[in-house]
DNA sequence: ATAATTTCTTGATATTTATCAAGAAGTTTA
DNA sequence: TAAACTTCTTGATAAATATCAAGAAATTAT
């Protein structure tokens, strides 16, 4: 089972807490299409991706924005809703069939009160995702499309046989034409 | 002293803790132009900025790219290093002067041992510092050069008297001239 | 206060990226 | 497997933004 490998080697947790936890997480599968959270709705659970592709996507003026995609060994949720009960910014589908490890809002604060450094660990684990993002941001400051994808590309290449481009496209940035044009100089 | 207040607004603790808290902070000032921290150095401390401006910078091909400007009420710190003890990422530096209270990395840490939930705080706070890095990036994704100016002008009016336009051009993701041009056109 | 330096503005032009369109390729559905 | 639908590619063109340059304005240093 992935997460509990995931949990085992990011969180530094004793093997009875590893289980604690583990086992507050419950096993379910979205069909590709499924959606996990919607926009503006509660999304009062965050779940393990154990196999599969998840797309994160917010929307701007009747388009569809996304923000993310996540693939095995990620969290999902719509962090802003889980933490302080707000809409959903995002909406959440899968792409592929996809099978996951999800808890509820109620078990998930309840990790804390059981697992005695579980907040220091957690916010260790958020802060690695504020990092990630930090560098995110910096690539868009510094970088054109052309190198936001070859960037991006050099780490994910199995992505680019597994989901429609556009959705790529529109995570680093740019239009699904324009990724077409810069793929198409690069494999010749 | 801001620090005190926004401890006890943003992070709901007790007053004997709140004491214990800023008490670990130490006051000190950065002359117009002094750095904080420098790239590639180890950034061994967080401070809250009591007063004055502050850039966050990094670089790329010998440009610099301003990340992001912090004013009164914010922490700096380049989290990265702080936190994994890695090269900061960023140099920071002051574009006024600037009065900070400062913690370095033990007293830091040992707030996590004296403070009961201090984690779960920070956790929380960590959390929110990663919901709007998320909105930031969103807004790259779907927004024009012209509205990401547009949005935070209107949230940061008075920054543009304060300081060199061009360090906001580069935060927003634009030249210079391209955000003077912006400007041109909606003041008259 | 003057000189030196930096920043801002504006024009001309180049480059990047978006938009629109239409056929090709691929995928899903019945 | 054929039809329907979606995605991908490519071309033509438009729009957004960058680059280079030079003078004006503002700021800083002497």
């Amino acid at each position: 089972m992935e997460l509990e490998f995931y949990i085992r080697t990011y969180f530094g947790i004793s093997k009875a807490n590893l289980e604690k936890v583990v086992s507050l997480f419950e096993y379910s599968e979205l069909k590709k299409g499924e959606f996990y959270t919607k926009k503006d709705q509660y999304c009062g659970k965050l779940s393990f991706v154990e196999s599969g592709i998840v797309r994160i996507y917010g929307e701007k003026e009747h388009k569809e924005i996304t923000q993310w995609i996540s693939t095995k060994g990620h969290f999902i949720t719509d962090l802003s809703s889980l933490i302080f009960k707000t809409p959903a910014r995002f909406n959440i589908q899968a792409l592929s069939d996809t099978k996951l490890f999800t808890i509820n809002k109620e078990n998930y604060d309840k990790i804390g009160q059981e697992v005695s450094n579980w907040h220091e660990l957690e916010k260790i684990f958020i802060a690695k995702c504020f990092i990630t993002l930090e560098n995110r941001v910096f690539d868009f400051l510094s970088m054109s499309a052309e190198e936001r994808y070859l960037t991006f590309f050099e780490n994910n290449k199995e992505l680019f046989h597994q989901i429609p481009q556009i959705y790529l496209a529109s995570m680093l940035g740019m239009t699904a034409e324009t990724l077409s044009r810069i793929r198409a100089k690069k494999i010749r």
